[in-house]
DNA sequence: AATGAATGTGAGTATCCTCTTCATATTCTC
DNA sequence: GAGAATATGAAGAGGATACTCACATTCATT
């Protein structure tokens, strides 16, 4: 993991300044994608994070003011990890059947770690008030990229945004199934699901 | 309709007898599914339901003996339902298109009353110890029904039970996110579903 | 080595819900 | 009208939860 910063830290209550308290944060919200990702929202508790940590339930409130702060910060770090693994995968001109490798072997990456991360934050996690603006930009993002991607292989104009919805919610659904039996490794399923859409993309000659 | 065994009853404290209990008990088990379907495992309490229901939480206590007896009856519900649909689309043979026209426009409707309950029920909601078995084996008969449609249209013999995976999880994906956007009824998204699902069935082998 | 700032601690508080029961009331069947 | 079926909802008992605060420890700087 590199060391980067630049970013404006999410709502804190303040910031870290030593190596100590940043790897503390660090635990926390790595501790934090683990419950999440683990328990559901529904077992996602500041106590069960703090000790999943290995920290004090005082340090998570020294840096966090509540609970939704905490999982803001987790979502940031997650969504822009997915964001970049389909910015790099279309990126540059390539075969279809290469960037659907590509795409597959990045977005189960995404996802191996904090299996059903993805799929929690989207669908359990409430939103603060001031993050549903950055919730659907990257909604939005996610998406341009897939359209693209999608503009890119198949030259027809017309149902491409449309496309891009099916194309994004069908990968997830298979990757999200998949973790749910700890089968995101299997080889098979990784060449079928590049199959899957390497023939949406090239369009059925199918009647 | 293959063998259809008498439904046992599920773990219930009290038969209902008369119209007006049947009643009570269908209304409690509808409104758990919405319940269910809204709010998440995490805010679905007995209470709630009840309210939900417009019936005194003593009237759900009568009839079921826990909260696990009611999710496990809304459960068996769900997936009564959905199962007949994936067996009647798949039931005779016809031409692929329709197949996946139908498929389409079944699990739809399957969703479209109680949209995430599907997914709530797979994914958050806990089993009992005694419905393990019911659910593996809704597992089971879900998947046979997928495999023997992939087999009918897809002749290599191969990986058809990973492709029966990748395509279930694919169709569940789009519904499941179509459905968090109120777009379960668009109808350019029904085409592009039928179309992945016949492009992934008659193998476009594309580079 | 000293001092003040940064960081870490965790028992404790206050609050909110939860599931479930039970004694009682109402409605139905015969 | 008797007895069974059904309905009610206040209340018990318990458990979790988010978050604070007074204090302990470690650091950076001189």
């Amino acid at each position: 993991m590199s060391t980067r910063i630049a970013k404006p830290a999410a709502r804190m209550r303040k910031q870290p300044r030593q190596a100590r308290s940043i790897a503390t944060v660090e635990a926390i919200i790595e501790a934090g994608a683990h419950v999440l990702s683990e328990l559901g929202w529904a077992g996602f508790s500041t106590n069960k994070v703090a000790e999943a940590a290995g920290v004090s339930i005082g340090s998570l409130y020294q840096y966090f003011p509540d609970k939704l702060a905490l999982v803001e910060a987790i979502r940031r770090r997650h969504f822009d990890h997915v964001l970049s693994v389909i910015r790099e995968a279309a990126a540059e001109e390539k075969p279809l059947r290469q960037f659907a490798r590509e795409l597959v072997r990045g977005m189960i990456g995404a996802h191996s770690i904090h299996p059903t991360l993805h799929q929690v934050l989207l669908d359990e996690a409430p939103g603060d008030r001031g993050s549903r603006a950055a919730h659907a930009l990257f909604q939005a993002r996610y998406l341009e990229h897939y359209a693209a991607a999608v503009a890119q292989y198949r030259k027809r104009r017309k149902d491409t945004e449309t496309m891009a919805r099916v194309l994004s919610s069908a990968i997830e659904g298979v990757i999200h199934n998949a973790a749910r039996r700890n089968m995101l490794e299997a080889p098979e399923l990784q060449k079928q699901l590049v199959e899957l859409i390497s023939a949406y993309l090239s369009g059925s000659r199918a009647t």
